[in-house]
DNA sequence: TATACTAAGTGTACAATGAACACTAAGTAT
DNA sequence: ATACTTAGTGTTCATTGTACACTTAGTATA
């Protein structure tokens, strides 16, 4: 290793996800309970260290999948927190993701007894470790404002969805309610979606059309 | 320190910076030639290794004022790159920030004889070391993008100007023409500009109102 | 000192986009 | 057969964006 190098401290450098999901028409977050210390027993966005030779993506890659099981879902570089104290122990910089998963590609949520994953809603979690606050207030500020001049919620949605559904899923990561007519405007006039053909046949109603998304890329919509 | 920490590499972590200004009715980004390997004689993106108990921002800062003697610009962070191969030595993962200076701030451009660094117009600039040409589209792209929806570029402009200078720094950050009159209607109608009350008599010809930006932050158009 | 020259400064008509709003259609349940 | 529920559809009006040309206020010069 070159001298130069060590005349400067070597921080750790880990990567930390926020990762989403929506369920009970809440945005919810993933959390996991710290096993040691610092911070024993807290909550906190689950993360970890960059391994050798591995790039960040990769590392955000592998704790999503050693969480929830998924890949190849919606995931983007958020935001690099460095503040010198933000560890109490040592120098730690996180780069931090953020990822989305449609519930239902998640296998069997909730069933496995774990006890140290929680899916927390946003707008009411619990102390976190760290800066945790600070990042995941950071990724609902960023998703909520892509998602109102994106098409980033398609991370959030089944392979087959009413358009209805897609509605709800927007006004539920904005927080808004939205026109219906409009809505569905303004979604058809875009030539990301499709029809499959099939159609929805639950409930007593009129059954829906049922939709896909053309190519799973993010857009921009106005 | 924690032993489960040293089953990690510990990378390297530096900022690195690209910083913007206008001359010429040219957008350019400052380089500067590295006196070692590797890529000894290439140019590159100013930057350097974070200290201890410094943060990104500071780290930022600091380099930002070696290399230009200014301080309180606007500065943004970009991204971070943390490809295993990027630094052919050791591991280095960077966190990069773009930096605008209005060019009247530059204390005596090039007059100092400083040979290892230059302002180089960006869509014409040498062979770059490291990954630093993947860095610096992506902080063009950022910058051009931004122009187009805020009004990012106050940080490029000397405290008072002239409507037409305005307009000609947005020309030449989207790199398009814009209509004079649909121009100053948006601007004026934007409430961040005041006029200084002084006139700019310069050139034979209608002297032009002065203004200056009420506040020096960032604010979205549409 | 009149005239030419140059960039500053100003308004309107038309097109495109966004926002508000209510009824009919097609299934299931009783 | 009737009630119930969500799906699906167009039009009007307001707002915003876009295209476009002449007058004004100085300086330069003949």
């Amino acid at each position: 290793m070159n001298t130069k190098y060590e005349a400067y401290e070597q921080p750790g450098v880990t990567v930390d996800l926020a990762i989403f999901t929506v369920n009970d028409n809440k945005l919810k977050v993933m959390l996991a309970k710290r096993a040691d210390d610092p911070f024993k027993d807290f909550w906190s966005l689950p993360g970890g260290f960059i391994k050798q030779g591995e790039s960040l993506e990769e590392a955000a890659n592998r704790v999503l999948n050693e969480k929830t099981g998924v890949k190849n879902v919606y995931m983007e570089q958020l935001y690099t927190f460095g503040d010198p104290a933000r560890d109490p122990r040592s120098r730690v910089i996180t780069v931090a993701y953020f990822a989305l998963i449609p519930w239902a590609n998640l296998s069997q949520p909730e069933s496995e007894k774990v006890v140290d994953l929680v899916w927390s809603h946003v707008d009411k979690f619990p102390k976190l470790a760290f800066d945790h606050k600070v990042i995941l207030n950071y990724a609902v500020k960023r998703l909520r404002a892509k998602a109102s001049y994106s098409n980033i919620v398609y991370g959030l949605m089944p392979a087959q969805f009413r358009l209805s559904e897609l509605q709800t899923m927007y006004e539920i990561i904005i927080n808004d309610k939205l026109d219906k007519r409009n809505f569905r405007k303004r979604m058809l006039s875009t030539d990301l979606l499709q029809e499959t053909g099939e159609k929805d046949l639950t409930g007593a109603h009129r059954p829906a059309m049922l939709y896909q998304f053309k190519k799973k890329e993010i857009a921009f919509l106005d």
